[in-house]
DNA sequence: CCACATTTTTGAACATGTTCAGAAAGCTGG
DNA sequence: CCAGCTTTCTGAACATGTTCAAAAATGTGG
């Protein structure tokens, strides 16, 4: 019977998991956790390799629960603005327990190395998760987008994703206000942008963009 | 007579950014650094309070490097587009020797608490120097940038490559083509985006974002 | 030149992430 | 039920960033 096994793992996982939310990632040591939860030190590495381990744990878990929460919020709104705002702030939403947090899970994140590194292999899985998101998001929604936009747009929005979530760590603001103004504003001006992609003038701009885009991720 | 103090301040720093550049972040050592500078471990903390702060004197003496290239490259170069690329182009030249320590690097700065954080107090000289820079790319472009937009570019601009970096940072390329390659798509690209800011239903948009930026900015 | 204060230097000690050899527990074919 | 194998678990040991009490070197007023 694998339970026993696995008991363990989601024991160790939740007590870190509680101790990152309460106590900061710092003061959540590797010892303090076994403490916790009745273990030895090598047992909890026995499940996690690291401690990175036990953030990539939290990331996912996140990733999870902001899929669930986005797909509802996204019932019944049509209008790519709106359901832009749904999904960011729902993702704020989600990470809001782990604000302290923020700053040492993005300083491990970033590390191209760490599991957690979003565009890294291990973290494929919540990727393509959160991408289906957005992907949702804009094909959902009507007025339709472009259609030489659609492809590549949940791309770049998932990207601006990541942006937001940086500028989120950073905010200070009580309940990180200037973080919902930011998404509040730059949801319709974005919608809008897009809009203009009509205008002789401007479409071509948003081709070359698009091109560039293309080239860059495809390396080449 | 302070010459001894500081030239064992200077030998430490010296050692610190050899190592960082030629065996990396974290094969550095404090104890490796202090046995190659021939001082205690202990020493070098009397200079420098911790390994964050040597990796905060590697970036203080990239940006200075930084700010003469650049200076030097943006003679006899008009075109915004042209100046951009300058900037941008520099920028990563001096960066190049340690591309292998940049995520390393990157993780360290990202932390509000360090000293490195770009956008944090111990480092609000290099990030004026550096901001100078872009002040100096707007400004001395002709055909000119629209004036109301004048203002605010150079530190969108200045974010903007802090992206380039980061990008940078990530690209495993032979030699960082794709952040080469990048560069110089988007720096048209946008020097033409700017200049769509006279079309009528174009020009609102940009009113929006630079309102949006100024209230985010300026929290309230 | 001396006594004292200040600056600089030292190296041992500490906390933490991580590793590892081996013990304990659980399982399996006979 | 047992011998041997695998899985799980343990705690000591290690490397590294950091701290600190005390030693050494330097500077200073008399």
């Amino acid at each position: 019977m694998a339970a026993k096994s696995e008991q363990t793992r989601q024991l160790v996982a939740d007590v870190a998991l509680m101790m990152f939310r309460e106590i900061g990632f710092e003061k959540t040591t590797m010892r303090a956790i076994a403490q916790e939860a009745g273990v030895s030190v090598g047992n909890a590495y026995y499940y996690f390799a690291s401690k990175d381990e036990l953030v990539q744990e939290l990331y996912v878990q996140v990733q999870d629960e902001h899929a669930v929460v986005a797909a509802q919020a996204l019932e019944g709104v049509h209008d790519l603005a709106g359901r832009l705002k749904a999904v960011l702030h729902t993702g704020i939403d989600v990470m809001a327990p782990y604000h302290q947090f923020g700053a040492d899970f993005i300083a491990t994140a970033i590390r191209p190395s760490s599991p957690v590194n979003p565009f890294g292999e291990a973290s494929t899985a919540a990727r393509e998760a959160s991408l289906a998101i957005f992907r949702s998001a804009v094909e959902g929604s009507s007025p339709a987008v472009a259609k030489k936009l659609r492809g590549d747009l949940p791309e770049l929005l998932w990207l601006a994703y990541m942006g937001v979530a940086l500028f989120w760590v950073y905010d200070r603001s009580e309940g990180q206000r200037r973080t919902r103004k930011l998404i509040d504003g730059a949801a319709p001006l974005l919608a809008r942008g897009l809009s203009l992609a009509k205008i002789p003038g401007v479409s071509k701009v948003f081709d070359d963009v698009l091109g560039l885009v293309r080239s860059v991720k495809e390396d080449s």
